[in-house]
DNA sequence: TCTTGAAAACTAATTGAATTAGTCTTGAGG
DNA sequence: CCTCAAGACTAATTCAATTAGTTTTCAAGA
């Protein structure tokens, strides 16, 4: 009603996003972040219950922007499962180049205080589930699906570690993974 | 030469995992970890730099010790080439459910100053890769040892962050990720 | 035996960040 | 005008890491 308020929190996560991948999140403080929104600290107590709190939020927002990236992957594909999923997989890797900082964030957090709503996560990976059963066949698409995030999530997660150091082109091993893993899958129907 | 030492740097890492293992990364206070070895918190400063070179002796033994898992699984294996990658993944598998507060930590650390030495992760892949090119073909190993990570690593870091909530057996989906991954590979020669 | 000095630990103080309590300020609605 | 609720502020508290300076212990040489 009074006192227009001079921040809001769209705003707050939004400039904590950037301030993390301009700085990481170890050095993200409630001080400078409020700072740079031009209040005091203990303001930000008005939004937000507490620290991890406000993380939850920018993890949640940061999952959305991944989950938006697929839409997109999908939406320049041409329409056959494999090079459906191929799409969302170089769509997910490069989303995590292009915010590496808030992408370890989203997809490592250490304080379960800090992670995503399990059910969001569930959601973001139905759709794929779908064209993934085109390929492993209904009874394996889940397992089949876990397999494909978790060779994208480590991927990534190893090249933004810096553990990838031995040379090479990486974007065609990744190309190169992914391709025989969905090779693969499809001698699951022979079995 | 005088006053006999009350504790040791192998001592104080050990007791760090421990309690790292015990209540998280999170919880670990220079403060409980002096008190669990019966000093005070500053006498650490005797052995350790700072808090984070702490932690960076805490990861390097971690990797150490999934290096022997490595050995320990290989050990166990039929000879062939898919039997031993296959072993060296559950190998793998089994030690971050082991430990997986000190695995989560040991392969994600968010600060660069508490990673182990690149150098290290190098020595520890060599062996495998030897056997991947028996599968991969020369050219294409590096790459496909650096899919069959992400692969694993990923996967288990999904099941530690309890992303995979969706019911099944993940024990047999990872097995059939795996076999998968490898069979795909075999693809390979003939393109 | 006596002394001494280096290693190891301690106490006390400092710093920096999160969080809480209590107070001031603004402006729309009566 | 006047009021009161939302929004922000200042000041204080807490807690952990780190630093400075001091004390203790004991092995070895005089």
């Amino acid at each position: 009603m009074a006192y227009p308020a001079q921040t809001d929190y769209p705003t707050i996560i939004r400039t904590a996003q950037r301030l993390i991948e301009r700085d990481g999140v170890e050095q993200l403080a409630l001080a400078s972040l409020a700072n740079e929104l031009g209040i005091k600290a203990p303001s930000l107590y008005r939004y937000v219950a507490h620290k991890n709190a406000l993380l939850k939020g920018v993890v949640t927002v940061t999952i959305q922007q991944l989950f938006a990236a697929y839409d997109q992957a999908l939406a320049n594909s041409p329409n056959d499962a494999q090079s459906q999923l191929l799409a969302i997989s170089h769509g997910h890797r490069q989303f995590a180049h292009a915010q590496p900082k808030n992408y370890a964030l989203a997809l490592t957090a250490a304080s379960p205080e800090q992670r995503a709503d399990p059910a969001l996560l569930v959601k973001m990976v139905l759709p794929i589930q779908a064209i993934m059963a085109q390929i492993s066949g209904q009874e394996h698409s889940l397992a089949a699906l876990r397999g494909l995030l978790g060779l994208i999530h480590g991927f990534v997660l190893l090249e933004l570690n810096q553990q990838l150091q031995r040379g090479g082109d990486l974007s065609s091993a990744f190309d190169l993974a992914v391709r025989s893993y969905l090779a693969g899958l499809t001698t699951l129907s022979a079995a």
